[in-house]
DNA sequence: TCAGTTTGCGTAATCGTTTGCGCAAAGTAG
DNA sequence: CTACTTTGCGCAAACGATTACGCAAACTGA
């Protein structure tokens, strides 16, 4: 049975006689303390089923040991795990990790960042939302002085540290490798949006092609929001071409995954008569049939570096650092999807 | 430019010649502030760049307008939805949600709930991870008067809120479709771990066999962690029994699919030699090949009602309610996996 | 033994808001 | 015009911790 009253230092205090300073104090371990009174007070602090609470301190000193990561979507494997990297060494630093959603939609990504600003997080970790053209409100963060890393959907138009994998180099690799595997017409599916890892990842499907004199054809470029069903739609526009691509390399797992089922519906081989590629290395990738072949985005790694990147600004403080771009390499994940031999 | 120094209520006072009493009403639109008064404030506050200090609100009135949850792990889609349903209903409430992960370790399933305690979070909303078997943790958060709704991996030995669905019930429509299809020598993969929801889904599968009057195999319950790489373990026990079973009803759709492998690499067919079932409707098994049978959890719909559960109780406050168990009907997805038609 | 240092703790201010109480001015009723 | 209610705001005490400063007692060294 415990009171309902909330118990404070001032409680423990009263009860040994002392002062809530000393309380305080002997709670952080305080070397003027003496052991002695260390463990009165944390023997009583046990006793009267003692709560801390760090609202108080939070207020005291400023600082409120968490720091808000906003990811478009929690439920991705790549996010997922970078969250996890992040976690890890967050923790081990005795930081909470507040997670946000902005699902892609940029009011949100505004209101969250608004509500983490004003519930006085230590700093933000992001990855920028798809739809987001504006970035007033992450300039609002910075103008604050509170830290701010930016990792894989990142944006040239803040200065501010970030960490990416190299899509360009990703993406030059698989189409090199489509290309060393016989592959001449080779499709790309990719976004409108302005986030930059799409463009990477075109860039580097243009210059790789470029590289082994394959013409570029545009109509071999698709556009579209790389969610399954547009793979779907994707490969079927592809097929309705005078001349059939032979390879897919499409800028997300989903998408690629969509291409499959229509490639599959129609009896098209993969790989022989249509190789395909997808990027990010999600789950399934690897049980799919046959296998596809993708990109690993090194997600626990890069969290790992996104949260010791942040907390190298954290440390720095007010004089800040100049901000860095960290940037990964990228890991070619060869499956039976394009394996021609 | 932004001041380095932090404007409080008391500089947009001190500017208009009011007190702080006056600003902090005008802001939370105290009905006995004037229009005037309150335009003023507004306007001086976005002139200084006035961002609220949630924690000191937070310590005042005891109310953080934060809820956390906790679930095993995030980038399984279906706590993945379920959060997403909390967040729905949260944030519609003007309440933040903050995400912990405890990956099914109870060391750090019990740090978190005494982190979220310290953070004076007015909530708690928790799946249990899969190895806790001690539940002084939660009771903790609910002597101290702090709201708690468990979903999903839930337990009876807290006389708790929970929300789940009828994993009985999908667990028996899936054995008795399987059943329908002309299976009769039907295998299960289950956890060893004291986890309800596979207790039930065991129940299920059995009180199903038994209803159709086919014998109970023990051979043929195969018990794991339920990871892909299980699957493939279990399934393989299963091929070197002398009869092999002609389907497979796996209580994780990770595991099914492992099993799925393992039947393709070997070329028995399925549906045809060995049907095969998962639970979950995680996104993949809609594209597996064959497309796998499943159960759906209504994970969205899981974290309205839970969140709206929640908040019942937030409502009553210290009064309490009874604290009630809602049980939602699960809805099997028949895939080709499981079609002999 | 005495000046100087260390040890151990208390005093009181502070972090930024909220809110019960009070009070004058303005409005309303009779 | 009196008495009462409303309107609009100020005063000051919270909320629960932290911490600069101070001060005695104990300890140290020569």
């Amino acid at each position: 049975m415990s009171t309902k009253t909330k118990v404070t230092i001032h409680d423990i205090a009263e009860k040994l006689n002392i002062t809530a300073s000393t309380v305080s104090r002997a709670l952080n371990d305080n070397p003027r303390i003496s052991d002695a009174t260390k463990k009165a007070v944390l023997k009583t602090a046990k006793q009267l089923n003692y709560q801390p609470n760090n609202i108080a301190a939070a207020l005291r000193h400023g600082k409120s040991y968490i720091i808000g990561v906003i990811v478009p979507t929690a439920d991705r494997f790549f996010f997922a795990s970078v969250v996890r990297g992040i976690e890890e060494i967050a923790n081990n630093l005795n930081y909470k990790v507040i997670i946000c959603q902005s699902y892609d939609n940029y009011e949100k990504e505004v209101q969250t960042i608004e509500a983490l600003l004003n519930a006085r997080v230590d700093g933000i970790i992001a990855s920028i939302g798809k739809n987001t053209e504006n970035f007033d409100h992450f300039k609002k963060v910075q103008s604050k002085g509170i830290p701010l890393v930016l990792f894989d959907r990142t944006t040239d138009e803040l200065e501010v540290s970030q960490v990416m994998i190299d899509d360009y180099l990703g993406s030059y690799k698989t189409v090199e490798h489509l290309i060393q595997q016989g592959c001449r017409r080779i499709a790309h599916f990719t976004s409108p949006k302005k986030v930059s890892v799409f463009k990477e990842r075109l860039r580097g499907y243009t210059d790789a092609l470029r590289d082994y004199e394959i013409p570029y054809d545009e109509q071999l470029v698709i556009k579209s929001d790389l969610q399954l069903e547009d793979g779907r739609e994707s490969m079927k526009k592809l097929l309705k071409l005078k001349q059939m691509p032979d390879a897919v390399f499409s800028a997300s797992d989903y998408a690629a995954m969509g291409a499959m089922q229509v490639l599959k519906e129609r009896d098209i081989q993969i790989p022989e008569q249509v190789a395909l590629a997808g990027f990010s290395n999600e789950p399934f990738t690897s049980f799919t049939d046959p296998p596809l072949t993708t990109v690993d985005q090194r997600s626990i790694k890069m969290g790992n570096i996104t949260a010791e990147l942040f907390f190298e600004h954290f440390k720095a403080g007010e004089k800040g650092i100049v901000s860095q771009k960290t940037v990964l390499k990228p890991e070619l994940i060869v499956r039976k999807s394009t394996l021609r031999k």
